[in-house]
Formats: C-alpha cells, structure tokens, sequence
DNA sequence: AATTACCTTAGAACAGTTCTAAACTGATTG
DNA sequence: CAATCAGTTTAGAACTGTTCTAAGGTAATT
C-alpha cells in the first residue's frame, strides 16, 4: 500500500467512526459523500453534489444524495443554509459564520463569525426559544 | 355615499395613482390586491393571498397573484423575503428591518431596523456592491 | 368606436424535493 | 459462515411552489 493510498484509508476509516458515532452506518454511499464533503467551507446543493459524485465515478442516486445531506444535517455534521426560495444549500461549516450571497450566480461565501457583530437581538417571543441568528449579506454587481 | 364608502372609494383612488406612477396600469386585480396589502406589517406567501382574495369573494387566478407579487416588488412596494428554501414570504413593510423566523409553524414577525445593532459588516468583494443585509432570528419551541 | 398595448387567465410545464415500495447490504447471531 | 434482520439505497412516481404560454380580455388613447 502506498503512503497515499494509507492516508486515503485512514480518512475513510476516520469518517466510519465518525458515522457510526451518530448513529449511521458506514456505507460505501455515506463514506464516498462524507470524503466528498470533507474539505472545509463548501457550499453545495443536492444537485451540485450529485454531478460531482458522478462526474469523479461514484454512483449514487440523488434520492440518497437528499438523505444524506439531512442525516448529515441532523447529526451536525452539515448546516442548511437558506438564502434562496427555490433551493438548499448545505455548508460544510458548522461553525457561528454569516455568509455574501449573490443572488446573480448563486454564489456563497463564507464570512468568520467573529467579523460581523450583531448586537441587541431581542428576546424570542414567549414560549420560544432563539435557535439561531443567520445574517445574509446580499450582493449585485457593482 | 357614506363616510365608510368615501374613505374606501378615497383608499383606492389612491392605490390607483400608486400604481400609476410605477407604471403599472390600476386594473381591478391589481387595486384589489393593493386594497389587501394596504395594511401594514403583513408578510403573506402567494398562496395565502390568494386563498385570502378568494375568501373575500376577488376572483383573480394564482398566475395572477405572482405576476402582481413580483411587480409589486419590482416597484418597491414590496420585499421579498427569504427563510424558507421552498416558499417566498413577501413583506408589506419596505423600511430597514430585520424578522423572527419560526420554521415549525412557518410564522415570520418583524424587528424594527433599530433594534438590532449589525456591525463590522465586510466590504463586498470586488466588483460587487452590497444590496442589502438580512438577519433572520431562527426560533424554536423554547 | 376603433385601436393598441397592456393585462389576466387556465392549464401545461418546470425545478427542486420528498415519497414509495422493492431490492440490497452491513452487522449480528446461531 | 449461512441465515437473519434492521437499516440503506434506488428508480421512478408524486408533490409543491413557481413560471411559462398563448388566447382572450381590458384600460387608455385616438
């Protein structure tokens, strides 16, 4: 086995445990998505996904490409990021961030948490609780 | 004619020479829907108003809805707001502010502009310019 | 009243997402 | 190590919200 191939596998088993550790099997799905998303600050929808997968030789239909960007959402692994009626775009970051949206190419970037303060958030109204404060920067040409 | 009849009648001329001045023809359709949104602070999806046209006995088709939805907003009378990947909420109030967003039951309430304090907003990448920041207060059962 | 550009509409089409039910696979057990 | 079984994947149908199409209707102008 070659020192690239062991790094390979090494990342394929850490993602396995991190799998299983939130209750999902290892799947060679899962783990091929899981690699996939591995490289931090991606912003990708269903479909964008889905094309990369194939395009690199990975078959997976897009419904398991929909069930696993939730599981992966709902086990924290993921963050949904909504910014545009019609799509979902899921954000490797799971960390406190803002984002630049730029409704013209759909693009999304990254903004570190700590750039933008957001001061006096009020209470949330009775029986409710803040889950969480998303600020948008929209974006047009210049 | 009543003081009720004359103020309504008063209302509507209004909205007429409202709609006029963006350039859009005050057709029954439209002056109906401007008489429903007249009142402040509303945040309705296309459904919604045209469920609450047809209750009110305005006969006007859902293409219809969206077409004077958009053109409403086109025109700044109205703004598109975005929380929810799969429906468009639009907002009566067109000042600077920001919005509560619960996702369970799909309600959405106002911040005025000056409650929230958002600072160290970054500079837009270049060749862009920023539109606007949204902030949106995700809620959850407490 | 005729003209014309604009507007509305039903229904088809479309995009993104979720559902369904049948086949498959990974883990466990005898 | 074969059988078992719960969890997983899948193709395709279904569904939701939205946009498109093209035919008929309407407001404003002449």
């Amino acid at each position: 086995m070659t020192a690239a191939r062991k790094r390979k596998k090494f990342l394929i088993e850490e993602a396995g445990a991190r799998l299983r550790s939130v209750g999902l099997r290892p799947t060679r799905q899962r783990l091929a998505l899981a690699h996939l998303l591995g490289a931090d600050h991606r912003h990708v929808t269903a479909e964008m996904l889905h094309e990369e997968a194939t395009s690199v030789g990975i078959e997976v239909s897009l419904a398991t490409i929909y069930n696993t960007l939730h599981q992966f959402t709902d086990a924290g692994l993921l963050r949904e990021v909504v910014v545009d009626a019609g799509r979902s775009y899921f954000d490797t970051n799971t960390g406190a961030h803002h984002h630049f949206f730029c409704e013209e190419d759909g693009s999304l970037v990254d903004i570190p948490g700590e750039t933008i303060e957001v001061a006096r958030v009020p209470a949330a109204p009775k029986g409710m609780a803040v889950e969480r404060v998303d600020v948008v920067v929209r974006l047009k040409r210049a």
